[in-house]
DNA sequence: GCCGTTTTGTTCTCCCGTTCACAAACTCCT
DNA sequence: AGGAGTTTGTGAACGGGAGAACAAAACGGC
C-alpha cells in the first residue's frame, strides 16, 4: 500500500514464501547435473508443485524468465536465495544438547543452506564435557554474552517441553527474534517474534488418521 | 453427500485433521493438571488457537460439548483420540538409523502418543552390530519380512536424500501407505499412498525470511 | 523481415479455511 | 418454576490461495 518499496518489498503471500526453499533446493541440484536453463514445467516437476502454481510464485519476485525458453538456473537460483536472504549465513544458537540436539548440531545441511552453528548450550553442567561437531557445549547462562558476540536472530529450541516457554523467554530477552521450536509446547511470545514448531508427534498422527480411513473404506480408493 | 457414513465416515477438513493433535495434547496436559471441565475459551488458549475455530473443528466430530457447561476433558479426549485412531498403537519402521534416526530411536514421545517403534534398518553393515533404544539395528533388507510380521503400515525414512526415493519405493512395494519423510527430497509415490515431509532446512529459510523484513524495515513493526 | 512455436506472466474463477455473530441449549440462583 | 447468565454449535461473510486459461513476448526458421 504505502508503495515506499526501496527494493523488493512487496510483500509476499505466506504459502509462496514457505515454497520458495524448496524451489531453491530443486534449482541447486538441476545445477548439479549441468542443466544451465529450465522451463516452468520441468522446475514445478522437481519441486513436485503444479507449474501455473510455481509461475505465479516467481511472479511474485519480478520477471525473471524469458517467454518461450524459460529460467536461467542459476540467476534465478540466485535471485531466490537473496529473496529469502540465504546468499549470506545467519548464526543459529540451539538449546537443549540431548537425543536430538547433538542430531541438529551434526547436521551439515545447515551449514550449505545459509546458516550457522555458532553455540552449543544446556543447562545440565555434565554436558558442558562435551564436545559436539567441533563446539563446546556451554552453559545456557552464556546465551546473553554469545547472542551479543554474533549476533544472533534465531534460535533453535530442542529441551524437554517443560523448559521450552522458559528458554524461549530468557531467548526473547537476549533479543532474539525468530525461534524453531521441537518442544511439543505451545510458546508464547511478544509480537515480533516469529515461532516456527515442528512437531513429530503430529504428523505421526496426521498419518494415522489417514491411515485408520484407508482400512476403515473396503476399496473405494481409486478412481482412474 | 453419499450419506451412506456407517459410523463417523463424515470427511474432516484438512486444515482441521492437522489441528486435533495439538488439541489433543492440549486435553492431555489440562487433565494432568486435574482439571476434568473446559469451556472452548479455555482450550483454545492452551492449544494456541482461536476459539471460534477450535469449536468448528471440534463440531466436525460431534456435539460431545454441554452448551453453558463446557467440554469435558477425558471424554473429549477420548473421541479425539478415537478420531485420529491413536486409541491403540500403530506399528512404525525408522530406515537409516544416523544421527537422526538414533534421536527419532530414543525418542518416548513416540510410545505415549499412539505409536510403536517395531524396527530399525540401515543398509550399512556397521550398523548392525548397534543396539539402539533396545532394538537391534537390522539389514535394510528385512524390511519385507517385518512389516508382513507387525503389519506395519506407517514407514520412516531418515536415509540421506539420495537413498530416500529408493527406500520409500521399497515400502511402498512392501505395502506401506504412509511415509514421514525427513531427507530434504520431493518423493514421488503412487495414489494412495500419503507422504508428509519434515523440513529443517525450510522452516529455517522461512525464518530467515522474516528475519530479513524486520531488519530492513526501520521500526514500523508494533502498531499496539 | 515475417510467421509459427514455445513459454512466461497474469487474469479470472472457484474452493477452502478463518472469523464473526447469534440463536439454541444448558446451569444456577432466587 | 422462571429468568439471568454462560457457553456451544453453526450460518454467513470474508479473505487468500489453487488452478485453468489466455494474451504478451521472445526465439527460430525461412
Ligand atoms: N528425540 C527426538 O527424535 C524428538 C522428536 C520429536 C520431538 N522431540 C522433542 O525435542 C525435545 C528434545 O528431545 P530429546 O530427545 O533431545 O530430549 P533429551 O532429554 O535427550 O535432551 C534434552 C536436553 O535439554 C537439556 N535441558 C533441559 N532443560 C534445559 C534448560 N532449561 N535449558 C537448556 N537446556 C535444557 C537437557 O539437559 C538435555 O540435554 C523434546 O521436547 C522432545 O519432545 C524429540
Ligand atoms: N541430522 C539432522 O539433524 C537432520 C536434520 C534435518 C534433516 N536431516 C536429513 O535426515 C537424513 C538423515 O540425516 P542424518 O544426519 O541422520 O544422516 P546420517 O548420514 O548420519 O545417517 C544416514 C543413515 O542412513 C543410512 N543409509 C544410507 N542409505 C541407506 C539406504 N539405501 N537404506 C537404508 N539406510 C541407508 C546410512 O547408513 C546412515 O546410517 C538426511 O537426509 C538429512 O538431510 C537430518
Amino acid at each position: 500500500m504505502t508503495a515506499r518499496t526501496p527494493d523488493s518489498a512487496r510483500d509476499i503471500p505466506e504459502a509462496t514464501v514457505a515454497r520458495l526453499p524448496v524451489y531453491l533446493r530443486a534449482l541447486t541440484s538441476l545445477a548439479e547435473d549441468g542443466t544451465t536453463t529450465c522451463s516452468s514445467e520441468e522446475l514445478a516437476a522437481s519441486a513436485g508443485v503444479n507449474s501455473a502454481k510455481l509461475r505465479k510464485d516467481l511472479s511474485y519476485l519480478g520477471s525473471y524468465g524469458t517467454r518461450g525458453v524459460g529460467y536461467d538456473v542459476e540467476y534465478l537460483r540466485y535471485q531466490i536465495a537473496r529473496e529469502i536472504g540465504v546468499t549470506q549465513d545467519w548464526p543459529v544458537v540451539i538449546v537443549g544438547i540431548g537425543n536430538l540436539g547433538h542430531a541438529l548440531a551434526n547436521y551439515s545441511g545447515f551449514r550449505s543452506r545459509g546458516f550457522r552453528v555458532v553455540a552449543l548450550l544446556d543447562a545440565d553442567p555434565r554436558r558442558h564435557e562435551e564436545v559436539v561437531a567441533g563446539l563446546d557445549v556451554r552453559s545456557f547462562d552464556d546465551l546473553e554474552s554469545i547472542v551479543a558476540e554474533h549476533d544472533v536472530s534465531i534460535g533453535v529450541i530442542a529441551t524437554p517441553a517443560v523448559a521450552a516457554q522458559d528458554v524461549a523467554d530468557r531467548m526473547v530477552a537476549t533479543g532474539i527474534t525468530s525461534i524453531l521450536n521441537f518442544a511439543p509446547t505451545v510458546l508464547s511470545v511478544p509480537d515480533g517474534v516469529d515461532v516456527r514448531k515442528v512437531d513429530l508427534s503430529i504428523e505421526l498422527q496426521i498419518l494415522a488418521y489417514h491411515e485408520q480411513r484407508k482400512s476403515g473404506l473396503p476399496t473405494a480408493e481409486v478412481l482412474s
